[in-house]
RNA sequence: GGGGAUGUGGCGGAAUGGCAGACGCGCACGGUUCAGGUCCGUGUGUCCGAAAGGACGUGGGGGUUCAACUCCCCCCAUCCCCA
């Protein structure tokens, strides 16, 4: 699609062929000047003559992308467009900007088409991340060059295992909330100054201790259930299985099994990862998502007496309503559900209760098997309540009333403990299942008048002896306490977050920097012997089995290679034969402290010299969390991504690595580009830049086809890529139009057609400063009219407010506001076109180099200093006021900027004096320099 | 089922209580041109009207206000997250 044809555009018009004949000048200029280099306070990257060393800091960062084998396409890069014209507006309004890009290059990608080709992992990764390198240089993004890495670097992943180290060398001290060195542990444990669970440390064994200790770590080996997949030969993440029980790639079946796995104890953090959302500047619905993701609640255990020696313990949020608790039901599989079971239902008992069995053991097999078959999804949404008495009664512990214990599938035994006490009074699905059995009901809070139903409100409670008159919040600490000083139960916050599985059978990625020696326990690797290298193997994939073969067990890639796995070493007792740890960590490990390299890239002493930690993303006031000043990326990592990058830094923080407690201070979602896709008769899909509308459909060829919008991608064939739209228009066109076309966090449809409208805007800009035919330089140095004055001074005030707002899209119709101003006048002045230029070159920086180059200035204007308005220039010699009578507009009047109100008021009713027609106004309001308005 | 977000011309969007539709695409007309998927100019929410002008108009309904796209209540649609 050429723009224009070569043979009458004038020579020195701004062409797609012009425009990238200048970028690629100016993308080597900036390489070789090394012009977005950001000074370190210390270290290699110090550089004390910077222009922008000890100026104010400015940490912006995208979220990194994995180098995928199809390149970029022109959704990808808008967030990292949007960063690059906020950074360099910043750099220009004089902070020192650190802006860095590096690649998330583990990951399963690559590793398949390992598998698949025999190519190894890595070189496809440097390929694409080459691939991806050349196209962000095309696009004339402002990194700083020597601060990019890949996560698959050893030089990189050295630190990733480091980080592991200490987590795995620490421990959560609940007292002091925060996790401290092992060794402090262990110290306890040897002064008897923490109690030891079994028997005494000194009557323990070596082996024993080292039982105990690693049961404290933050990374430890579990032989918790995890979802095994025989299918994929791996194990999964929650997240990464379906509703019904599938992997969701490959749509393997998934089975719970116990396996000897690593997690780490993200749930430690719990309270800190909820409490501390509180200090980040985030999109309240990512705040949102993570505390719901955590699902702290906090209530208390209670127990409940039953006929035999057990106690039925229950989870409850609402501690205040226990004397609402007119009956238990335990989940069908709970463990207790067949100890408490009588032989015979008791005397009297409601055959709706009983469901017509004979026995309660009868009642229970059969409800059982009916649960059974039901999905989680099932069970927790059927809309008629079902269960089954078990026979039993247990006593409700504040006021000793034998409550029936049922089994219903409401109840899910994997979630809580098991069971509940239910309170019909106050919890709609206790209502429901209240009804259908003709449970009693006890209103514990204070409902509305003539309210039916559960009622969740908050009022003051009823029927709770000594809480009557109590509101829910005292109501609650009361029981609380009543329960804890009669043994009957204890405060407790529950979460719905788990332990966070941390190993995968996969080759692609970090190795563990851990071996086991003869017991089987793990030993961490000593810092010395950093990085574990991945080594060269000749099959990369896990060994897959039957899909359906639950009873089959992972074999890891690594674990074939026997050389590298059997090692002999000396990590203290001398030299020993050890067997290396085969699994290696998930994709997430990389980009969970990748924000802290990027400040100390070529540190080989640390993770990150803690001046530059300091500097660059320390707190910047009492109470702030520091972190990354601005964190751009898309909202699909609003929770683990960004949950598990907040749990290493708060580690990090407590061992004392890192002075700020947040990773990512202010978070930004950028939205979406997605694409039309166009389907043929037959469901096929056809390429969509070949689709005309036409009469009002669209047509490939003379064959109608059906519209649809989603994502880009080859299946739908409606790919589109910067490189054809820097072959089309050239980079600072298609920088320009991503900005220009809506503000940055909204999701849109691409449209190339649309493209050329900055095109034309760029155009113009050029012909102000350059002659199209001769390329002779149209600029003087006469002043500019007043009104023309006033206007650039407005628009450097309006662009200044949107930059700093990221209102993008505000600011380049500002700037097209001020160059069509332009445009018709006779003469050009530097005035008005230098500061145009200047604004102009956060979007558009490789034209607005060239021209301010044209304009007689040298090097580089990524320093200049961005234009500031002169507030003289903003007051308005007159200022127009809509009258309005009854709400409608009716007449306007000019009036000076200093008329005061009264006079404003005489002049605007005189205007509207033939719209009153004789009726005196009621009420006159005038509105400073906005409007007035009459009513009658 | 629960939670969240969004809804404005043919299209992307602007205006966060104060003149709805900035800016751009598209479209129409005019100029330049042998020509035009070029450039320049003018117009472009809908309806009535030759025009002046008028009426209507921000998913639907109600409310608060001199004034509501904007704030409040109810409903509808689409998308996302959780179950």
């Amino acid at each position: 699609m050429p723009t224009m044809s070569e043979s009458e555009t004038p020579n020195f018009r701004y062409t797609a062929a012009l425009a990238n004949e200048i970028e690629p000048r100016w993308q080597a200029f900036w390489a070789e000047n090394g012009t977005f280099h950001a000074p370190n306070p210390a270290g290699v990257l110090a550089d004390p003559g910077h222009p922008r060393a000890g100026a104010p800091k400015l940490h912006v960062q995208d979220m990194f992308p994995y180098p995928s084998g199809s390149g970029l396409h022109v959704g990808h890069p808008l967030g990292y467009i949007g960063t690059d014209s906020y950074t360099r507006y910043k750099r220009m309004a004089g902070f020192n900007v650190l802006h860095p890009m590096g690649f998330d290059a583990f990951g399963l990608p690559a590793e398949q088409y390992a598998v698949q080709t025999g190519t190894h992992p890595a070189v496809t990764t440097a390929a694409n991340v080459e691939r991806y390198k050349g196209q962000l240089r095309r696009l004339g993004l402002a990194y700083d060059d020597r601060r990019s890495f890949s996560t698959t670097d050893p030089d990189y992943y050295r630190w990733t295992q480091w980080i592991f180290l200490q987590v795995f060398n620490s421990w959560f001290d609940d007292k002091i909330r925060k996790a401290r060195p092992i060794a402090a542990l262990i110290a306890e444990f040897e002064a008897g100054t923490r109690p030891t669970p079994e028997k005494a440390w000194a009557e323990m064994s070596p082996v024993e201790r080292r039982q105990l200790i690693d049961d404290h770590r933050l990374a430890y080996v579990s032989e918790a259930p995890v979802n095994w997949c025989p299918g994929l030969g791996t194990v999964l993440a929650n997240e990464e299985v379906t509703p019904d029980g599938r992997s969701e790639r490959g749509n393997f079946p998934v089975f719970q099994r116990s396996l000897k796995q690593w997690m780490m104890r993200i749930t430690a953090y719990g309270d800190r990862l909820v409490e501390d959302l509180d200090t980040l500047d985030w999109p309240e619905p990512v705040k949102l998502m993570q505390r719901n993701w955590i699902g702290r609640s906090r209530g208390a255990h209670v127990d409940f007496g039953t006929a035999t020696e057990d106690k039925i313990t229950v989870f409850t949020t609402r501690p205040d309503t226990l004397f609402g608790a007119t009956y238990m039901v335990l989940a069908p599989e709970h463990e207790l559900v067949d100890k408490i079971a009588p032989a015979a239902w008791p005397n009297g008992t409601n055959p709706k209760w009983s469901a017509s069995y004979t026995t309660p053991a009868e009642a229970i097999k059969a409800y059982r098997a009916e649960a059974a078959a039901k999905t989680e999804e099932q069970r927790t949404e059927g809309k008629e309540k079902t269960g089954v008495f078990t026979g039993a009664y247990a006593t409700n512990p504040v006021n000793g009333k034998d409550v029936p214990v049922f089994i219903a599938d409401y109840v899910l035994a994997g979630y809580g403990t098991g069971a509940i006490m239910a309170v019909p009074g106050q919890d709609a699905r206790d209502w429901e299942f209240a009804e259908v059995f003709e449970l009693p009901i006890i209103r514990t809070v204070k409902a509305p008048e003539g309210f039916e139903g559960a009622f969740t409100g908050d009022d003051v409670a009823i029927n709770s002896d000594w809480l009557d008159g109590k509101g829910v919040v005292e109501a609650k600490a009361e029981m609380i306490a009543w329960l804890e000083q009669h043994g009957h139960g204890r405060g407790a916050t529950t979460f719905r977050l788990r332990d966070w599985l941390f190993s995968r059978q996969r080759y692609w990625g970090e190795p563990f920097p851990i071996v086991y020696d003869e017991t089987g326990l793990p030993v961490a690797l000593p810092e010395s012997m950093l990085p574990v290298v991945l080594p060269d193997v000749d099959d990369f994939s896990p060994r897959t089995f039957d899909p359906d073969d639950a009873d089959s067990e992972p074999e890891t890639p690594l674990s074939r290679k026997k050389d590298w796995v059997n090692v002999e070493l000396d990590l203290g007792d001398g030299l020993k034969p050890y067997t290396r740890e085969t699994n290696t960590m998930p994709q997430w490990a990389g980009s969970c402290w990748y924000e802290l390299r990027y400040l100390d890239p070529q540190n080989d002493k640390a993770l990150v010299d803690p001046d530059n930690e300091a500097y660059w993303m320390g707190p910047q006031r009492d109470g702030d969390c520091g972190g990354v000043d601005l964190y751009v990326g898309g909202v699909e990592h609003a929770v683990l991504h960004l949950l598990y990058a907040r749990f290493w830094h708060k580690v990090l923080y407590d061992l004392g690595h890192v002075s700020s407690f947040e990773p990512f201070r202010r978070l930004f979602n950028q939205g979406y580009i997605q694409a039309y896709a166009y389907q043929d008769a037959r469901g096929f899909y056809v390429p969509a830049e070949e689709v005309v509308e036409r009469d009002g459909g669209y047509f490939y060829g003379d064959e109608a086809v059906t519209r649809s919008y989603g994502k880009m991608g080859k299946s739908l064939k409606n790919v589109v890529t910067p490189d054809e739209m820097c072959d089309q228009y050239g980079a600072d066109t298609f920088r320009v139009y991503e900005m220009a076309m809506g503000p940055l966090d909204v999701s849109r449809p691409w449209e190339t057609r649309a493209v050329v409208g900055s095109q034309r805007f760029l155009q113009r800009v050029w012909r102000l400063a350059v002659d199209e035919e001769t390329g002779a330089v149209r600029v003087g140095d006469e002043p500019l009219e007043p009104a023309v004055r006033k206007h650039l001074h407005r628009t450097i005030a309006g662009v200044r407010e949107d930059m700093d707002e990221l209102r993008f899209n505000t600011a380049i119709a500002k700037l097209i506001e001020l160059t069509n101003t332009l445009t018709p006048l006779p003469a050009v002045s530097r005035e008005a076109v230098e500061p145009l230029l200047l604004m102009l070159s956060p979007f558009a920086p490789h034209l607005a180099e060239e021209l301010w180059g044209k304009l007689g200035h040298a090097g580089t204007l990524a320093y200049a200093d961005f234009p500031v308005a002169d507030p003289a220039q903003l007051v308005a010699e007159s200022i127009t006021y809509p009258v309005q009578v009854n709400g409608k507009v009716k007449a306007r009047v000019e009036v000076s900027p200093t008329a005061d109100e009264a006079s404003v008021r005489e002049v605007a009713l005189t205007a509207v004096a033939e719209a009153l027609a004789g009726r005196t106004p009621k009420k006159v309001i005038v509105v400073a320099g906005r409007l007035v308005s009459v009513v009658v």
